[in-house]
Order: structure tokens, then C-alpha cells, then sequence
RNA sequence: GGGCGCUUAGCUCAGUUGGUUAGAGCAGCUGAUUUACACUCAGCAGGUCGGGGGUUCGAGUCCCUCAGCGCCCA
């Protein structure tokens, strides 16, 4: 036997389950999915992946996501690219730490010591225990890693072709040296300030937010009409916030609200402390809102900062860092009477904003500056998205990366990503419209990037902070509580004219928004191969952080996009509908899932999800997905087995015209399901593969069946090439999305994976020509099944005469397939006639009833 | 309040620039079956395309309007 002789190595009893594991240490062993570093960045296909958040929960709606990407990946690996498709993990941060408090039982105590024999608690007890934040980052440590091995090991088994190789985490050394770095550029470039600023606070985890972090829940308050006073007239402002009266600078009203025409420029006192305020005119100012004139305190909302901004209000701000209202200086302000002002405020001084706010309009009763009785109302309340209770505006020393400034060209940033589904950019646009503070990065917590900054003290201990010390470059990464900035002697820590570290670290965007330098190894070579890079995978909840301050990022770090398209996936919902949350408790882990479907059926289910539309878990569509697998293996068993020992030949060796037919459709195939795939449209490229591919199952093959085992002539030829033909590009075409069954049964007949194989072109299907055979043949085949199905007899039955009537091109079609159809119908005879559309009578044969001889 | 999306068969969804009788899968029903495949195959049934109005020779598709659901922003 000659080589070229097929002589595929088809298993006994081929089937689906446990691919998932063999497939995966073979890919392992012969690198397939290795991305090659000796590239250009024009070969190059190049993923920011998202770094999964290892301290949350691994859903389902991760497989979905993530399956989209693979798809995608593997389709370009298939068209030739070299991928570079990295996986992170995003350990930083808040999320982290509260893991590790509620999993070990423990807390942070920053003024502990570091305790190098501590052991954590095997079971966490009744009260947390106190840590120094050295042992409780060495904890943070040692649970992400465990958590990174459970969620590897579920991207594995999903068969996701990631290049472990590159593999990175948000807080490795290496990390913090690219997070670092990029601070330190952009603070040189001017694009990152620190301020002593009103800042978005939560008052338990006592850190601050950003703008992103914020969300508004609906909550019971109540509106308070309280009368300001001047000359012995009362003028009436509505607050819900009366607690706040001591810390008010200012009213305003709208420039053309006629009430107030001749309040503007004068001054009223406050009532209680008797400070002088004046009353000033600005657009924000609703005349249709209470009374149409508003308190302006420091800091009440984020529309009490743009008039203190923009009017240039004094500051007088007193809720401190815990909630708790600081002690005040009437001194220092326009008071009437000190001692009566500061009697009163005694009177909520340590106290939290709900007890001072009883207490005050407690008081406004007794003084009769409270007119009628509070108002109650419901309204929205800005939270920190992970807190308790409403955020409160606290001023403090932060670092803010400045967006406000170059709003413009952030929007112009995001007209220019290819969004997949495109309608997804306004979710971007109206973010960045609705910017009102600028970025805050600074967190305080303990667990995250530290800034690399120092700040000299004078001799008085006390720190310079307009003269910060920034690490040098090739220091990074530093920590600045242990290292000593250049210049310096550690022991002049903390000393008089020495230096202190920045205690905060980052917010846990401001590292994630760099994926791209961190996959991409920023400073390396490798940069610049892959970078600006292809495509940035996400959900659709996070435009606003990462989508959004990854941009901002790349734009002022590069002046660049930081990937020309987005896809971004819908959420997953539950089986009724609804979304999946830990606190609904209808979280659907993905690995049982795995367990009882294949891997390949769940990335069946993603795949037929469309970009950006929302979808539920549906088990069905799962089973659809391992029966289409199975259906593979299944045919690949058959039609290989027509083929052992024949030379495979190429599609001039289809010579029958109906073969030809199948060729032509399946190169039209070829082309709509690439057209859709370079749209990012793998649904619709998956939905017309399949279609196909039924068909061929179905109907080609039932029809060739019986042609392509005989052993000589063209037809038998024509058949079998066909068939090998057929199932390689079928094989190729399903390959991105059930990538274990493709592989299992490419390997019977190839040395090498499908998954570096050459996506499908028409060019090796030879001529396309349609030949106009396939559907009026399947149609009378159809026909035959309908009349055997009718007469509840097998479909192997016998049939005495089939009828064609038709348009003679029609019946010609027919003509050049009766030999076909006649093996797979069993017709004895056919009968042509002339007529205006096709229509098929089936004659059957009589049942032989009788008993066999 | 502004914006985006969705509404097609019992269910999940296709339906590309307007063009024959609106499709698929699942579920349902009726059958077949010494088969590559019972993790199979064939057939049947099932829809006034959310309501109303308009443009057009022709509308699931375009325009207006109303309603419901979901989301984003303020």
C-alpha cells in the first residue's frame, strides 16, 4: 500500500467524553497555542483578556464571555495570525481583602508588628483577629493563588487556546513596576495631581471612591423648609440634608429666577449659628425645586462641589474621615455670636450624620427656623457600589488623574473603537458626558499598588506635599513604607526634616486600566509586537471603569487607542430570566456544567449568543451543542471509513455534478461564515456552519452513500473526494467553536492540530460553479421520505415508481442525481413530466407480507 | 428627565440593503429503525411578526405614535 493511501486511526468506539483532558495536556505538550515572540506586529492577532477578579466568584457568565474570545482567537489563529492571547488574574484590591477577613478571620492592624511564625486560623473565629498588614498582605497572597489555580484549571477544561506562558497577575512584582511606572509618567507628563480636594468617601471602609464606583439607590429621606434670615426677613430653603446647615457657604438660586432678583449679591444669615452667608446666582439651581433656592454646603453632593468650585466658596467642611461630625471653628467665620454658634454645634459635635441630623432639626423646631414638619420623600442616594450606607463628600489629600480637562478627546477616543455590537459606544459616550470629578486613584487601604512617592518633612515633622519625591525609574517596583527615596538615610524616617511615604495605594483601575502594558511586558520588545493591540473582550458593566480607564490611559501614555475593537458580551441570565448574583443566590457554577455536557456543548451554548445580547442558561441549547459534537464524531467515524485505503484527492476529482453542487454550496458556506466571523459575528457564522453541516450529514450523505463504497470508477471517485473534501472544511469551520471534537476526530486522519490548520478557502474547493443539483434532488428525496414517513413504513422501503413533474431545467437537476437518489430512496423507477413547478408523486411497492422461505 | 436595546410559533432565537407562501432548533404529536450515529432518522402540526397609524405596487424590515420589559446616564 502506497502512503497516500488513507488509513485513518479511528478509535473502536469513539465518543465525547473525556476529550477535554487529553486534548488539553497534548495542546500542552506540542504548544499549540505558543505565541512566537520572532514576529511583527503586523502578523500579529492580539487579545487583552480580562484579568478575572479570583477573590469573586466563578460563574457561568465567565464561560460565556470568555468562550466569545476563544472563538475568535482561534478563528484568527486559523487565518494565519500569531496570537497573543495572555491570561491575567485580578487580584488587587478591595475585593481581595475582604475575602481573605471573612475566609482566614482576620483584620488589618497596620500598628502591629509583622509576626514572620504567624499562622492563620484553621476556621475563622467569632470576633476578626488583628494582623500587621505585612501578615495579611502574606494572606492576600497565599488565597489568590489558590483561587488562580481553581479558575485555570476551569479555562482549561473549557479548552480556552491561552498561551500560559504569559500568563500575569495584578500584583506580582512586575506589575507593580509597570503600575508604578505608569503613575510616574503620567504625573510627569502633568496628567496626574495630587489635591487636597473634596473627595467621594465611604464611611466604613473608610477609603476613598471614585466616580465610577458610585451607584444610586432609591432611599426614604425628607425634605426640611428652614428660613435663613436677613434684617429680620426669613428667606426659605429646602434641604434634606439640614445636618449639614454648619458647614453652609452659601445660597443660590437661578440667575433668572424672579424670586430672587434682588437677593442676588447680599448676605443672609444662617439660623442656629448666625453665620453669614451670601446669595448668589447659578444655572444648577432649580427654580422648580423647593423653594428655588438652595443651601450650598462643603460637601454635601457633587453639585455642592461644582458651585464651591465655581463660585469660589469658602470651605467649611465638617463631616470627618469616620462619618462623624469634626469640631468647628466659628471663630474663624462670619459668625454673629460665637459662643451661641458653638453651643449649638456642640450639640452634634462627634456625632454621625443621622444622629446630628435629629438633633439639628430638633433644634430648628425649638428656634422656629424649621417652618411645617419635614416633608418625606424618596430620591436617589449615592453609594459606594460594595457600601452601607450613603457616601459623604470628605476633603482630603488624594491623587486625581485629570479627565475633566480632555473630555472631548476621550469622546473622540471612543468614536474611533469598532464596538461589536456598535450601539454599545453611546454606553461609553454618556459615561464620559456625565464626567463630573476627575479620576480619584488614591485608596486608602492595604492590599493594592503602593504609590512610589515620598514627601519631605520640615523641621517641624509636619510633610511638604506640593514637593512630593518620586521614585526613580529603574528602582521600580518600591514600596515606599520600606524602601528610602534617593537622597535620603532610612533613619530619617518619620524625622524632622526627613521624609514620610504616601500611605495610600492605588485603586485597584488604576492597575487593570494597563493590561495591555502588562500583557504586553511594557519596556520589553514584545510591545511593541503587539501593541495597540486587536481586540479587548468584556462585559458590558465595566465600560465605565476598565473599558474607560484603560482609554484614558493608552491616550495619554501613547496617544493612541489602546485596541481598535471591543466586543462586549450580555450578561448571562438564569434559567427564568433573571440575572445572576451572589446576593439572589442563583450563581450557577460552570464546572458541573462541564461535567455533564462536554466542554464543547457549553461553548456551543456561549457561541450561539450573540455580542452584547443578554442570554439565558439554557441546558437544552447545551445538549444541542454535544449532540452536534457527537454528530461529528459520528460522520468523521463514517465517511473516514468510506475513505481507508483510497488516496484522498483533491476536488478535481469531483467530477459528478452533484458533488460539484455540494462543493459550491460549501464554498458559499466558507464565505458567509468568514464574512461574519471578521464582523466579530460568530453566532451567525456558527448558525449557517451548522445548518450546513445537518444538511450534509442528512441528506449528501445519505445520498453518496451508496456510490462512494463501490470501489471503482469516476462517480465512486467523485463521491469520495467529495466527502473528504466536505468533512476537512467542516471540520476547519467548527474548529473555533467545539474545539475538542474537531480535534479528536482531525487527528485521525492528520498529524497536525486543526487548531493551527488554515481557516477554509474557497480556492481549495476548485471551481464553485453551482451546478443547480443539490436542492431539487434533496426536495424529491424529501418527497420520498414524506411518502414513506405517510405510510408509517421504514425508510429503507422499497418504492415501485417516483414521479417528477417540473420546469425541464428542474427535471434535468433531478436527471443528473437519479442514480443517487434511486440507492438512497430504493426506487425501482422514475417517470418525467413536464410542468410549471416541481412536484413529486411516490409510488410505493407492495410489502412483501410474507413469511421469509 | 435624557439615551440605548428588546417585543416574531408553547420556549430560545434567526430573518443582511423593503421583494414569492415569515424560518430554525427545542418542546409536542405520528412513525421508522438488523444503521456511521437511539447521544439516531423521517414526517406532521404550530405564528393576524407587541397595539395603532403612515410611506410604498409591495412592510417583520422604513417613518410616526402608544404600550410593556431590560439597561445606561443624570
Amino acid at each position: 500500500m502506497s502512503p497516500e493511501r488513507l488509513q485513518p486511526a479511528i478509535p473502536d468506539h469513539p465518543g465525547i467524553d473525556g476529550l477535554e483532558d487529553v486534548w488539553t495536556a497534548r495542546w500542552e505538550d506540542e504548544a499549540t497555542y505558543r505565541f512566537n515572540p520572532e514576529t511583527t506586529r503586523e502578523q500579529v492577532y492580539s487579545i487583552d483578556t480580562p484579568p478575572p477578579t479570583v477573590s469573586g466568584s466563578l460563574h457561568i457568565g465567565h464561560v460565556f464571555s470568555y468562550t466569545h474570545t476563544d472563538v475568535l482567537a482561534r478563528y484568527w489563529r486559523m487565518r494565519g495570525k500569531n496570537v497573543f492571547y495572555p491570561m491575567g488574574w485580578d487580584d488587587n484590591g478591595l475585593a481581595t481583602e475582604r475575602r481573605v477577613e471573612n475566609y482566614f478571620g482576620v483584620r488589618c492592624e497596620p500598628s502591629l508588628p509583622y509576626d514572620e511564625n504567624y499562622v492563620a486560623p484553621e476556621t475563622p473565629g467569632e470576633t476578626k483577629q488583628p494582623i500587621s498588614r505585612r501578615n495579611f498582605v502574606e494572606l492576600c497572597e497565599e488565597l489568590t493563588a489558590i483561587d488562580e489555580q481553581v479558575f485555570k484549571s476551569i479555562w482549561q477544561k473549557l479548552g480556552v487556546s491561552i498561551d500560559w506562558s504569559y500568563e500575569y497577575a495584578t500584583v506580582t512584582r512586575s506589575t507593580q513596576a509597570i503600575s508604578q511606572r505608569g503613575f510616574l509618567s503620567l504625573a510627569a507628563k502633568g496628567h496626574i495631581y495630587s489635591a487636597l480636594a473634596p473627595t467621594l468617601w465611604d464611611v466604613d471602609f473608610r477609603t476613598a471612591v471614585s466616580q465610577a464606583e458610585l451607584e444610586d439607590r432609591e432611599r426614604p429621606g425628607a425634605t426640611h423648609r428652614v428660613a435663613f434670615h436677613r434684617d429680620g426677613a426669613d428667606v426659605l430653603i429646602e434641604t434634606t440634608r439640614p445636618e449639614l446647615l454648619a458647614s453652609c457657604v452659601a445660597l443660590v438660586a437661578h440667575p433668572e429666577d424672579e424670586r430672587y432678583q434682588g437677593l442676588f449679591g447680599t448676605t443672609v444669615t444662617t439660623p442656629l449659628f448666625g453665620v453669614a452667608v451670601p446669595v448668589l446666582a447659578h444655572e444648577l439651581a432649580n427654580p422648580d425645586k423647593g423653594t428655588g433656592i438652595a443651601m450650598v454646603c462643603t460637601f454635601g453632593d457633587l453639585t455642592d462641589v461644582t458651585w464651591w468650585r465655581e463660585l469660589d466658596l469658602p470651605t467649611r467642611a465638617l463631616i470627618g474621615r469616620d462619618g462623624r461630625f469634626l469640631a468647628a471653628d466659628f471663630a474663624s467665620w462670619p459668625t454673629a455670636d460665637v459662643a451661641v454658634a458653638q453651643g449649638h454645634y456642640e450639640q452634634i459635635e462627634g456625632k454621625t450624620v443621622n444622629q446630628a441630623r435629629a438633633s439639628i432639626v430638633e433644634a430648628l423646631r425649638e428656634s422656629g427656623d424649621l417652618r411645617g414638619d419635614p416633608t418625606p420623600i424618596s430620591h436617589p442616594v449615592k453609594f459606594y457600589e460594595k457600601g452601607e450606607r450613603p457616601l459623604e463628600i470628605v476633603a482630603s489629600r488624594q491623587w486625581f488623574v485629570a479627565t475633566l480637562a480632555h473630555r472631548e478627546e476621550l469622546l473622540a477616543r471612543g468614536r474611533e473603537i469598532d464596538w461589536h455590537p456598535d450601539f454599545m459606544k453611546h454606553r461609553y459616550a454618556s459615561w464620559v458626558e456625565g464626567l463630573n470629578v476627575d479620576w480619584n486613584i488614591s485608596r486608602q487601604r492595604y492590599f493594592g499598588v503602593p504609590f512610589p512617592v515620598w514627601y519631605p518633612l520640615d523641621e517641624n515633622a509636619e510633610p511638604d506635599f506640593d514637593a512630593p519625591i518620586f521614585a526613580e525609574l529603574d528602582a521600580l517596583p518600591i514600596d515606599p513604607a520600606s524602601d528610602v527615596p534617593p537622597g535620603y538615610r532610612a533613619d530619617q524616617r518619620g524625622a524632622a526634616l526627613g521624609f514620610v511615604a504616601d500611605p495610600d495605594i492605588m485603586d485597584t483601575w488604576a492597575t487593570s486600566s494597563l493590561t495591555p502594558q502588562i500583557a504586553g511586558r511594557w519596556g520589553s520588545d514584545l510591545f511593541d509586537k503587539v501593541f495597540p493591540m486587536d481586540l479587548r473582550p468584556q462585559a458590558h458593566d465595566i465600560i465605565r471603569t476598565w473599558l474607560f480607564s484603560t482609554v484614558v490611559r493608552s491616550h495619554f501614555e501613547f496617544d493612541a487607542l489602546p485596541w481598535q475593537h471591543a466586543i462586549i458580551s450580555g450578561w448571562i441570565l438564569d434559567p427564568d430570566r433573571k440575572k445572576m448574583s451572589k446576593s439572589k443566590g442563583n450563581v450557577v457554577t460552570p464546572m458541573p456544567l462541564i461535567e455533564k455536557h462536554g466542554a464543547d456543548a457549553l461553548r456551543y451554548w456561549a457561541a450561539s449568543g450573540r455580542p452584547g445580547v443578554d442570554t439565558a442558561i439554557d441546558e437544552a441549547q447545551m445538549k444541542i451543542g454535544r449532540r452536534l459534537a457527537i454528530k461529528l464524531i459520528n460522520v468523521a467515524k463514517f465517511v473516514l471509513g468510506r475513505l481507508e485505503g483510497y488516496e484522498v484527492e483533491g476536488p478535481e476529482a469531483v467530477t459528478e455534478a452533484l458533488d460539484r453542487d455540494l462543493l459550491a454550496g460549501l464554498a458559499h458556506l466558507v464565505t458567509e461564515a468568514t464574512v461574519a466571523l471578521d464582523a466579530y459575528d460568530w453566532a451567525r457564522a456558527l448558525e449557517r456552519t451548522e445548518a450546513f453541516f445537518w444538511s450534509f450529514c442528512d441528506d449528501y450523505v445519505e445520498l453518496v452513500k451508496v456510490r462512494a463504497y463501490e470501489a471503482e470508477g469516476a462517480g465512486a471517485g467523485s463521491a469520495r473526494a467529495t466527502l473528504a473534501i466536505a468533512l476537512s472544511v467542516l471540520t476547519r469551520l467548527l474548529a473555533p467553536v467545539i474545539p475538542f471534537a474537531t480535534e479528536e476526530t482531525w487527528r485521525w486522519w492528520h498529524e497536525d492540530s486543526v487548531h493551527l490548520a488554515p481557516w477554509p478557502h474557497v480556492e481549495e474547493l476548485g471551481s464553485t460553479q453551482p451546478t443547480g443539483l443539490y436542492q431539487p434532488v434533496r426536495e424529491v428525496l424529501e418527497a420520498i421520505r414524506r411518502a414513506k414517513s405517510a405510510a408509517k413504513i421504514s425508510q429503507r422501503a422499497s418504492v415501485a415508481t417516483c414521479h417528477v413533474e417540473g420546469p425541464t431545467e428542474v427535471l434535468d437537476a433531478v436527471r443528473g442525481g437519479l442514480g443517487d437518489l434511486a440507492a438512497a430512496g430504493s426506487v425501482a423507477d422514475f417517470s418525467f413530466a413536464e410542468g410549471s413547478a416541481l412536484s413529486v408523486v411516490v409510488t410505493l411497492a407492495p410489502r412483501d407480507d410474507s413469511p421469509a422461505a
